[in-house]
DNA sequence: AGCACGATTAACT
DNA sequence: GTTAATCGTGCTC
C-alpha cells in the first residue's frame, strides 16, 4: 500500500545518522516535466560536521559547502571525477554543516525513461550507484540548494515501506581512501538488501 | 597561476 | 584484480 505523504522539516532536521537510517525505505522522487521519476532509497551515508574528515565541510564554509551549512531539508549537489553528479540532503539544524548521501535506490516509477537512460545496462544495475542515480533521475547542479519541503519542489521525498533493522546493514562509508581513521571505518553507512527486501518492495503496489 | 585529487563508473586484464 | 575518463574545488606558490 502505497502511501504519498511527503517527508517534511522536521525529519530533516535530527541527528544524521538517524536521518540517514530513516531514509531507508523511503521514495525519492524528482518531478521532471511533471513526470514522477521514483525509486525506494535502499542505501544511503551520513557526513557530519567540520571535524568528519570524510565530509566536505572539513575545509570549513566555502562556496561549495555553504549549503550544507543552511536549513535542513534542501539538496546538496556536486560534481566529481569531472564526470559525476552525487546528491545529499542536508541534515542538522542550521549553521550545522551535514549531510546525506543517497547512494542506491530501487527505481519503481517512470522505469521506461530510466531505462532509456540507461541504456544496455540490467535493471538492478540502473541505479546501484550515487553516480548512477543521478543519471537515470536527471539530476544534475541545476538543483543543488533546493528545499525538498517546500509544496511543489521538483525533488521531494515520500514515506514509502517500513525496513526492520534485521535487513539494515551499517558498514564504513566508500570511496574514503585517503581519509584518515577514524573516519575512514567509522560505520556511517546503511544499506538493505536480499529476499527479505524484495518481499517487501513487491507487497509495496 | 598551477597543481593534486576526488563521497565514481565502466571497461578493461 | 587495474586503470582511464575528465574537471571543479581547495590549497600552495
Amino acid at each position: 500500500m502505497q502511501s504519498s505523504k511527503s517527508l517534511t522539516r522536521d525529519f530533516f532536521a535530527r541527528p544524521t545518522l538517524q536521518v540517514a537510517r530513516e531514509l531507508i525505505g523511503t521514495r525519492l522522487v524528482h518531478l521532471e516535466n511533471g513526470r514522477r521519476i521514483a525509486g525506494y532509497i535502499l542505501e544511503a551515508e551520513a557526513y557530519i560536521g567540520e571535524a568528519d574528515q570524510g565530509c566536505h565541510a572539513r575545509a570549513g564554509r566555502t562556496k561549495r559547502t555553504a549549503v550544507m551549512y543552511g536549513q535542513p531539508g534542501f539538496t546538496y549537489v556536486y560534481f566529481t571525477y569531472g564526470m559525476h553528479w552525487l546528491l545529499n540532503l542536508v541534515t542538522e539544524e542550521e549553521g550545522f554543516p551535514a549531510a546525506v548521501l543517497i547512494r542506491s535506490i530501487w527505481s519503481s516509477e517512470s522505469v521506461d525513461l530510466i531505462s532509456s537512460r540507461r541504456e544496455g545496462v540490467p535493471p538492478a544495475r540502473w541505479t546501484d550507484g550515487p553516480g548512477k542515480i543521478t543519471q537515470a533521475f536527471n539530476i544534475d547542479g541545476s538543483l543543488n540548494g533546493i528545499d525538498v519541503c517546500a509544496p511543489g519542489a521538483e525533488i521531494f521525498l515520500e514515506e514509502g515501506v517500513s525496513i526492520p533493522d534485521s535487513i539494515v546493514t551499517k558498514t564504513p562509508r566508500v570511496g574514503l581512501n585517503s581519509v584518515p581513521e577514524p573516519w575512514k571505518s567509522i560505520p556511517w553507512r546503511f544499506l538493505t538488501q536480499g529476499a527479505a527486501l524484495q518481499e517487501i518492495l513487491a507487497e509495496d503496489k
